[in-house]
DNA sequence: AAAAAGTAAGTGAATATTCACTTACTAATA
DNA sequence: TATTAGTAAGTGAATATTCACTTACTTTTT
């Protein structure tokens, strides 16, 4: 997962596109809105991107990279699986956190739809995620912590399926709760879910 | 729950609306496409319906009335506890499958953030789903059939999060898999998962 | 002075909605 | 019973607005 050469100007776009994004979702996020967040002109965007659809999938990759980067440092496989699970999360939950507009791209359902290159980037990201998490998972149900009576990708799927929901209420709730505290709750019920001992 | 009382063409509408949606999204869902859809013109739709959002909304509501329907038809009391589990996701499931548009809207995101009406048609779309699934999860906690270590809200989270993740990769695949036997292994996973004995 | 980054003012296409008007059918009245 | 009035459901054309994007020109930076 390579990191794509960004200006600094790029990144400021794409970072204004994720901040409309969070706040009012695709159907805000037009050419005038993202200048008018950049306190530029809408013809000043076509200087450092080609379209709107390149700037989303520029934003999208950005993230996914961002992503993969932030877990790599995190995992450490010497340690119990557990706190690697909890560790996993936390720098999600922060990074997302300090980073709301990640959220709604991440599981966003429309963009998906709007185009080839979108639709893959999102799976991209989709798919960082629960890579990171199938090392964690695999490595716990070899050493007889976690159990293995459930093929992984099951305990994958509700892993993400309960983060992912996590998010959605989140989102709904406008950001308002802490989401840290909260993820941390709902890690707890999942461990002792898939726990062995 | 009341059912709205709404015209044969009205129903017509909303379902015109819904298919669009499951096809292409919510930018797709356009006066001029759902017209088309409908073999009328767009001036037709405001013979029934006052405003576009009129209709998401309309459509929101009639989701949740059948979605209750369905469910408190299915729920029994009296039988075991993993039966009623499965027989409510089956019968979602089924739902489900024959009209795959319902799919799109019960976990749009996108429609969420488009106004107010919307937020709290989706949110009352959650609800009738989470307030069957405490029915059952609770009976089982008392009974000693469901681990009761965890909080019953929690259990219900991370069900529908598997349940809604599910739905998602099922319309990334476009509807192509087949959601009614995935959606049994999964549950067969969850049940593991939560169940005491 | 050349290149990069900005602006003002447009473009055509698409958007939701409204307009005056027609058609087919039903209810009321003479 | 024949005519009149009323209505539900449609039409095509036009509305103002917004969209992503372009062109020609100016400012800033190097």
């Amino acid at each position: 997962m390579e990191l794509a050469s960004i200006t600094k100007r790029q990144k400021e776009i794409i970072e204004a596109a994720g901040m409309i994004l969070a706040r009012s979702g695709i159907g805000g996020l037009t050419t005038k809105n993202l200048a008018k967040e950049l306190n530029f002109t809408e013809s000043a965007l076509y200087r450092h991107f080609n379209s709107k659809e390149d700037i989303i999938v520029s934003m999208l990759d950005y993230l996914a990279c961002t992503m993969d980067q932030h877990f790599s440092e995190i995992i450490d496989t010497e340690k119990p699986l557990d706190v690697q699970l909890m560790a996993l999360f936390d720098a999600q939950f922060k990074l997302f956190n300090d980073n709301k507009y990640f959220v709604v791209v991440v599981l966003s359902d429309d963009l998906i739809q709007n185009s080839v290159a979108m639709t893959n980037a999102v799976k991209r990201i989709m798919s960082v995620k629960s890579s990171h998490l199938t090392t964690i998972v695999e490595q716990g149900q070899s050493q007889g912590v976690i159990i293995d009576t459930i093929p992984c990708d099951q305990i994958i799927h509700v892993i993400m399926g309960a983060f992912r929901l996590l998010i959605v209420k989140w989102r709904m709730d406008s950001f308002k709760f802490n989401i840290k505290e909260k993820g941390g709750e709902m890690m707890q019920a999942l461990l002792t879910m898939i726990r062995l001992s």
